[in-house]
DNA sequence: TGTACATCAGTGAACGCGCGTTCACTGATGTAC
DNA sequence: TGTACATCAGTGAACGCGCGTTCACTGATGTAC
């Protein structure tokens, strides 16, 4: 069957799009080539005339993942400025939907493994939502940024990772009470 | 070979230790039950005399590496107190060498993905640890333990995973400082 | 004290399975004549 | 306008390999007589 034109590039577009849910929702080494092109609705032997390799298609996958929640983060500043990101991030249906979720808080141990090439697309996309979060504070504080980002995630994987309902959610408030107080604290430190 | 009494369990002690350095250095999926026998000198097939699955193994190894982490814990805690706590957390030793580290900074976002069982056993080290930190905040705050907890081990993990070596140090530093803060500012909330 | 046997921690071959990757092939459609 | 052929996205069988797990076996030593 020939193809119309853009055809493939789509197709590309969304195995990326499959990967980078499947990626979140069960971690990268889960996901196989042939789950994932079947999920695609594709058979796998397809796979690689899109990609290299999969690692080719895990950088993809997190670059697409990340691109998209920090647009998320952009809209929620927007609207309603850094405490609508903290509130929007550390929503129990952010915890309950990793595969649309954060890639951070879904992949970072995961990647930290991976090889240099994929380390470094995540750290242009780390420096980007940290530039991000920095609009929101007095002189574009980096360290600030940076604390808000790691104590959001660090949350919301514990609340995702426990056996308890409960607790989870109280991860949740603590998460964003703590997310919040350091906006403020970093926005207008504490004279002591 | 018969062997002295007692060395069974010592067997077994040594392939749990074993198990967590590998699990925390190279993730949970990523080892493979001969290999984590060949690292403990052994060969793949007595493995199942020792546990009833790797699941089983998953679950000792976990709880072995969150206890010994928490004994370090409590005794940073009981010479320096929590701001001591922290700066051992945060210590760059500690980024670059996962296997002797946190296992929650290491292997919480895959415990998300395993069974109940495995996340009950790691909840109630999770409380452990939580109850370890509020020791030093006033009315044992548990919303201030949990954020401390989650700033330290997402700081953590971002360090381990960028590219960029000076950008790693200075999330350190950025999950040291606002570490700090929280411990502060939950010890004595601002008055706005 | 000396011999026969029971014990059992550890060995290593084998199982079915899914992994990432390769490759000869298919077949619908665009292009050339 | 009608036919022959080139294109190329997608197919599916096959590759070597390592996975978790099973199991018949080994062999050094403790125990029974």
């Amino acid at each position: 069957m020939r193809y119309a034109k853009g055809h493939k590039d789509a197709t590309r577009k969304h195995i990326v799009r499959i990967a980078s849910e499947q990626f979140r929702r069960d971690g990268i080494e889960a996901v196989g080539v042939a789950g994932l092109m079947a999920g695609a609705g594709l058979t796998h032997g397809g796979f690689y005339s899109h990609f290299s390799s999969k690692e080719e298609l895990v950088r993809a996958a997190n670059a697409d993942a990340l691109r998209k929640s920090r647009a998320d983060l952009a809209e929620a500043g927007a609207r309603e400025g850094l405490a609508g990101v903290i509130r929007a991030y550390m929503k129990p249906l952010h915890r309950d939907r990793p595969e649309r979720g954060c890639a951070f808080a879904a992949l970072t141990s995961e990647i930290a493994r991976r090889p240099k090439s994929t380390r470094s697309a995540l750290t242009e996309e780390f420096e980007a939502h940290v530039a991000l979060i920095a609009e929101h504070l007095p002189r574009g504080d980096r360290q600030g940024a940076i604390a808000i980002l790691a104590v959001m995630m660090g949350a919301l994987q514990l609340a995702r990772a426990v056996a308890d309902k409960a607790l989870s959610d109280q991860i949740l408030a603590s998460g964003e009470k703590a997310a919040l107080t350091l906006a403020r604290e970093f926005s207008a430190p504490a004279a002591r």
